[in-house]
DNA sequence: TTGACTCATCAACTTTCGTTGATATATTGT
DNA sequence: ACAATATATCAACGAAAGTTGATGAGTCAA
């Protein structure tokens, strides 16, 4: 698939909009150090339960975590698919040879 | 540096956040292809010329882009270390050996 | 079945973000 | 110096996102 296709799909959108926020991007450093329930994260980090739910249900439904019921509590966890494809994509960004700042002597762009 | 330490990092943040919007992960592909002027992303993406300004800086600002002069016209291109930046956290937050689905047997995490 | 516990959902509110149109700034050609 | 062009900035607005407190739904133990 071209990197054409890959960057317009509203699912990689969604994904990067789930991370880049402070306490989502929180949870999921956290979440890579092993499944946690919700108590734990909201202890962790010292958020009220109903804003760690809110934000949880951002990253399930970006498919960045996933969740299993264990008794009462719930556990979350990483997705590792949908980190390696945003990672995926940042890797094909990066600028060919030949653009190179200092080249400098392009035909002028407008009219 | 630790991945706890990278991941609370405030520009790694703003990164984030400077991707994560559609019309700039649209700016961000086209300028994957090489440095581009604003006319040039304005005729490209359908956008408003002060949109446009609008977006570029939020990606400026955040290190995702830089620009230069060139007579009347501006050229943003990629920086590239702000990219792999962001894909190296990425790489570091797969979960680590043993945290399994099906493990399931962990003790009760709350009281 | 009742009460305690964990988590999700909802409505009301506040804050942040993106858009638009107008204006300002810099550069070039005449 | 002036007009045209390319881009940035600003203020006003609307829309989307995050927060809070209350309530609902599932699970367990007594």
């Amino acid at each position: 698939m071209t990197l054409d296709t890959r960057i317009t799909d509203p699912v990689l959108l969604q994904r990067f909009q789930a991370v880049a926020e402070e306490t989502r991007l929180a949870i999921v450093g956290l979440l890579s150090g092993g499944e946690r329930c919700v108590c734990e994260l909201q202890s962790e980090l010292g958020a009220a339960q109903s804003r760690l739910s809110f934000h949880l249900k951002k990253l399930k439904d970006a498919g960045v975590i996933s969740h299993r019921r264990k008794g009462r509590w719930i556990y979350y966890r990483l997705v590792p698919e949908a980190l390696e494809e945003m990672r995926g994509v940042l890797g094909e960004l990066k600028p060919q040879q030949g653009d190179s700042w200092s080249a400098g002597d392009e035909v002028s762009c407008c009219r």
